[in-house]
DNA sequence: CAGATCTCAGCTATACTGAAATGC
DNA sequence: CGCATTTCAGTATAGCTGAGATCT
């Protein structure tokens, strides 16, 4: 009677019966709760990514199409561009500046600055990964359709747009929903 | 000219001007990225819960939720509903034991198992936390309307079922778009 | 000097794994 | 014995912080 007299649903004693697999649903406070469901969904694409792509994928990823489309930059500019830590894209760029990715050369105007550039060898890493992490997309969106995968994504912006302040203008996608 | 000569937008030497907060945008190759979406929105709203529940609140509110829903029950089964790992759990129960919010006591019928069971003081710890989370999900969900919102929870339920394995049966909601 | 940049070392939280102890 | 449960110890990673070195 400790449990909740008023809508406890069941009191189960010995459970073996709702221990199958396939069976099983989470309780419904936690399903109703958006950060519940997003954290979970999170494990799930960080699962899908690590599937197809390789530990470091997913930061080169960020990294190397920061340079794609902005060009040449500082490590600060792109690190605050891509919502990356000052530490990890030091040490990213470490590395793909190893693999002949991306070259670092002091800034003519300001010394105390890399100016970051991404080479041919970039250009075909970022090509490569881009058809792996493809892949852990259409894997993590399977169960929905494409006009539901083009809703959640844009709600999505929605609240990255909100919470990390970017601005984004260029957006035209095919619904919102409703 | 290693940067891409087709499609690179403009060629800076030296950035100053697009190192406003609040005006930059991440590279679109990740801005129509789900996973790397999902990715940011997750650290959005584990930052919303830590703002209003203390660290160990997540955790206390899905081992409650669940007591409360499913009634007293084992360790693993519980772990397996909550998609919570073995070993969480049992650090989880021993702080929740500790507070009085649960009672562990074996299994009548299988002496290796322990059934948990809330107690009062667990109900209210539930209800406590029942606020303090429903306000973080207000601040994550800030900029969504109603309609939005309901529709984003039910792509994600869809998500969530399809990767995990979950089966839910009530599921009536208002609108999963279009 | 203030301020920005880059790098390194370390910290914390989370998720997961292995293995032991126990009991069916 | 196999199998499940509970617990503890350890690992790996991500995100972050502090401090030093360098430069304007």
């Amino acid at each position: 009677m400790n449990v909740g007299d008023s809508n406890t649903p069941v009191r189960v004693t010995c459970m073996k019966a709702e221990d199958h697999y396939g069976e099983i649903s989470p309780p419904r406070r936690l399903w109703h709760t958006p950060t519940w469901l997003i954290s979970h969904v999170a494990g799930d694409a960080h699962r899908a990514m690590v599937e197809f792509v390789e530990a470091t994928g997913r930061t080169d990823y960020a990294v190397l199409a920061g340079l794609e489309e902005f060009g040449a930059l500082s490590q600060a500019a792109l690190g605050r561009r891509l919502g990356l830590d000052r530490s990890d894209v030091s040490v990213a760029l470490d590395r793909l500046e190893s693999e002949g990715s991306l070259t670092r050369e002091p800034d003519p105007a300001h010394a105390r600055r890399k100016l970051v550039s991404m080479t041919p060898a970039g250009r075909r890493h970022l090509d490569h990964l881009e058809s792996r992490i493809s892949r852990a997309q259409q894997q993590l969106l399977a169960p929905l359709s494409p006009t539901e995968a083009a809703t959640l994504v844009s709600l999505l912006q929605q609240l990255v747009q909100h919470h990390r302040g970017y601005c984004v203008t260029s957006m035209s996608e095919s619904g919102t929903g409703s």
